[in-house]
DNA sequence: ATGAAACATGACTCACCTGTCATGTTTGGA
DNA sequence: TCCAAACATGACAGGTGAGTCATGTTTCAT
């Protein structure tokens, strides 16, 4: 039987102008979604702020959630990267606590956009909102695990503790970064350290 | 100069049968954006479900975000009761947290639809989700601030000692009550607590 | 009882938006 | 150089859904 010539609805760029036309488009979207929200963002509005025409779009991406998808699975690679990079080298675990919420608040107040995009993944698709958090939770409940292995950390549960933190960081950003516009201030951080340290460290340090 | 009489666009139900129907909506929304999300329920839809004319909707609701912020109002208001009647009578401070959050991932596990809504008003009206939030953590760094006064809590923070534990909250309800389905086990609200406690309790109780 | 205001209807308008397609242009390997 | 594949275009089809309105029905104070 013949192979089938399957007619490509969205193909993979294979010049470096199909590349670049790509990368337009995918921060074009970045801009429109994250400004105006998935659904008042339009295919329309993606493809003229990025300089291209409407068809174009589709030949990179099978649809507007589609390209949604990317970004949220891009976002959270960006956002794990940037703390993995704050906290290496970190002296230990509570530093490395600091040093992470530092990093993450940094980036919300830095890519406010980028967290909308995230956030509203919840209701564009669940799965990829899913999957960045428990991606985050993976990496992070196996730092703690360690750190509570090495006795830097009481004995606990490190995955309740993973999405306990990473609850107390996202309404941190919630609330100081997003609503506030400006990053905590270091009474602030500070005083939620204090409370992540009396939760986790060893009565010794708490 | 003659008052002009200004035609209303949606008007509040003067008579019982209005009162009736006005309710009989409300209820269909809550069940429509419950289960579809903002953007695929319709007013079709909610009309429909609700067994009344699509007309009829504009006779109570100026618009669909409109009946979307007031069911958003309406879960904050039923949020907020549950958990001070949880917590009423709490033996101190402690408890009141225990009782506060097992309201709560009650309160999430009972009522998931009306949770979706509330998260996806970030989206649809940014400005009654952050009220919904500000009226909660209001409430709540209230009587942290008292427990502290007392001596029931470490001093600190009190405002974000409530932003803090609302994300736990939050978080804990997402992972364990929406993701996995059913309430998060005694041993994860234990854990929970426990870093809660070690996180606010004064050092002789931590 | 009655009439004016309140309530209810559902077809319709109007605007918007995703995804397609026929056509034209550019690229780069042979 | 040349041509096939890749890239790009923008008008358009097809569908949807919010909000309106002219008309009809019910309620209830007098």
């Amino acid at each position: 039987m013949p192979t089938k010539t399957t007619r490509p609805t969205a193909r993979a760029p294979s010049t470096a102008r199909g590349e670049a036309t790509r990368r337009k488009i995918l921060q074009a979207a970045e801009q429109e979604f994250g400004s105006r929200g998935f659904h008042a963002a339009s295919v329309a509005g993606i493809t003229a702020a990025g300089g291209v025409a409407q068809g174009t779009f589709y030949i990179y991406f099978p649809s507007k959630e589609a390209i949604f998808r990317e970004l949220v699975r891009d976002v959270g690679r960006q956002l794990r990267q940037a703390m993995r990079e704050a906290t290496r080298g970190a002296p230990d675990r509570l530093s490395g606590e600091r040093r992470g919420l530092e990093a993450f608040v940094r980036f919300i107040s830095a890519h406010p956009q980028l967290y909308r995009i995230v956030q509203e993944a919840n209701f564009v698709d669940e799965q990829v909102y899913r999957d960045y958090y428990n991606d985050l939770a993976r990496g992070y409940a196996r730092v703690l695990e360690d750190a509570a292995a090495q006795g830097e950390l009481r004995p606990g549960d490190a995955e309740v503790r993973a999405w306990a933190v990473m609850g107390m960081g996202h309404f941190l950003g919630l609330r100081y970064c997003l609503w506030q516009g400006r990053e905590p201030s270091k009474a602030t951080m500070d005083a939620v350290m204090d409370f992540i340290a009396h939760g986790m460290a060893p009565d010794a340090l708490g």
